[in-house]
DNA sequence: AATGAATGAGCATTCATTCAT
DNA sequence: CATGAATGAATGCTCATTCAT
């Protein structure tokens, strides 16, 4: 029974390292398996195939970072004040957990990611919804831009995406000061 | 002589097509000789592999932009004009040619674009010297947050990346006006 | 006990299903498992493997079509009649249980069926008997053509094999009618 | 260019080889490459796929059988001649080549035969319909029973089946004289 | 130079069978 | 006895690359 999750748990991991690190070019199911410690036919009891395997993993990770974020989200701070906490827990998260970011990215510049993407749009599901719902309101209230939400968004978070690829690759090292720095730009960028 | 140029041109553009709109995957040699009008065999005469083609179809498109910018670049202007002449006319380069900027993110995206970001940072070659240029003299001015040059190249054209990409995929329809806010915004996010 | 033995029919049940519908390809283990609502692993308690399966399988269904015949088979009645009463017997089971025609014709097709039928041969075992003493007799009488009997058996009964698969397949609908129609064509084949 | 053609043949003669011996399972397509002298990947450069192998290889042999009955076919002989005509080419054509016979019988019983049997009957296509001109036209003269069309079928090339399959394996030794007699057995079956 | 047929290693997936519980 | 998770060999198919013409 703890064997069960424990598999599963092990298979996640291994397709975390591999696809994160080598891309899913370099993440034959054999290798995950192998990785994994299990026998590559035992993927599939587990998961229908491997475009499943690809998909879970992202949701399993986009939850735990929507869970994350949403832990001491405090809907009564001022505006400034949440969009800080959300995007330190953000930029620490990432920072903390490079193979889960790298994975995002191999993920969303993907056929995958392009239909989530659309999904996303289309559905209005998905945990942008916080991050939305924080612009939004920052528009009513005439303290941010007035611009279209992709691009608010854009500016909101975009910057971090590029510097925390960055860190990763060892192009700068972030720490808390500077996420903070960056923070406050990213709110330069966005706020009247 | 014409012709070989011809072929070559013809198979960058076969390249460029497939793997711009399907990815990688989706762009067997074999699909891009077809494509390209020309035989499977051929392909190797002009490039040693696919790997190699990739790369240098990247630096050929890679090029063309930094020609772009040059053109009509003008040192003597002031800085915030330069930065805006930069950012517009790499918008508008993008929104022109959705295919480059497809591929570029594909590229970069995958073992070779680590690979050729890592060259950059050692061999400080690249054509990100005008822009950084611009950001260093932006920052001895005092005009310019003193930030590492990552962290304020990321804020200067990060957000330009994401929000191309949301163009191209139809979430917003960019134009000269939406362009110039953008812009503003990010000049915002990197001003004093 | 009962147990035991309704497990078996189960199993005999799914195979039987799976088989003649689908082929020996749309069998797998598993599925016949599932649909015998027993384990996998429990198959192989009441069957060495899907081979001893399959073989079983036939002669439970061959056993059963020998008794039905023999059942109100008299062999004081004329030649005629006794064929008569064969042809139709095994006629009406094939059209009432067009599962076990499938399964039968399956296994005649496959490595199972050829090592089979040189089993007969070379015991000289088999159900077969009755219809060839039928024949024999009727060659010994000089009512039927003298003829090697494999040709004999392929005159009197090969029709009705074509006849019973255009039935299942929808191609002609056999009733009590047409069926008295063929065996009499079939008996004009065979007699002198 | 003859090597073109000479890999294709090589191709059928091996696929045809295994599966008529072995069956579709014991003919994975990596042995009908080995056997065949070709790479794996060679046979894909000829045939879609497996399954295109095998029906394409269906067709070769079905066209072949129709082209030698066809030939020395003559209309205007009486119905009984031609009767015996195609009935002895059809016997001797199978005596000599076993291997087409056995491919023929695993083709019918296997999915594709389904399959095209179904498209026979809907399109009336299919070289079938000399037997069946042949038939209908007995029907009419009131030579041949009056019966359905597929039960005249069975009726007058049921047998035939059966006894080439026996002799294939060994349990009849087939031979002009034998092939007459059936023929003649046949014909009494369909006669009125 | 150009061709494109041929190659064969590599991949995702299936399935009969085993064995610890 | 029964289970069903785990195994791993086997299969159909793809595709970057080579080389004889």
């Amino acid at each position: 029974m703890s064997n069960c999750c424990d598999k599963r748990e092990e298979i996640f991991r291994a397709a975390l390292e591999l696809i994160a690190e080598q891309g899913f070019h370099g993440a034959p199911m054999a290798m995950i398996a192998e990785r994994a410690g299990v026998a590559a036919g035992t993927i599939y009891r587990y998961f229908e195939n491997k475009d499943a395997l690809i998909v879970d993993l992202f949701h399993e990770i986009d939850d735990k970072i929507g869970a994350v974020i949403m832990q001491d989200y405090q809907q009564a701070k001022p505006l400034r004040e949440r969009f800080h906490h959300i995007f330190t827990t953000l930029a620490r998260y990432f920072v903390n957990h490079p193979l889960h970011f790298r994975y995002i990215e191999q993920f969303h510049n993907s056929p995958y990611g392009v239909e989530f993407k659309r999904d996303i749009l289309q559905r209005k599901t998905g945990d942008c919804h916080i991050y939305r719902d924080l612009l939004e309101e920052g528009v009513v209230q005439q303290v941010i831009k007035d611009l279209p939400m992709p691009i608010l968004f854009a500016l909101a978070f975009g910057p971090l995406k590029v510097v925390v690829r960055d860190h990763i690759l060892g192009f700068v090292a972030l720490n808390d000061e500077l996420i903070d720095k960056l923070m406050a730009a990213c709110w330069d960028g966005i706020r009247r």
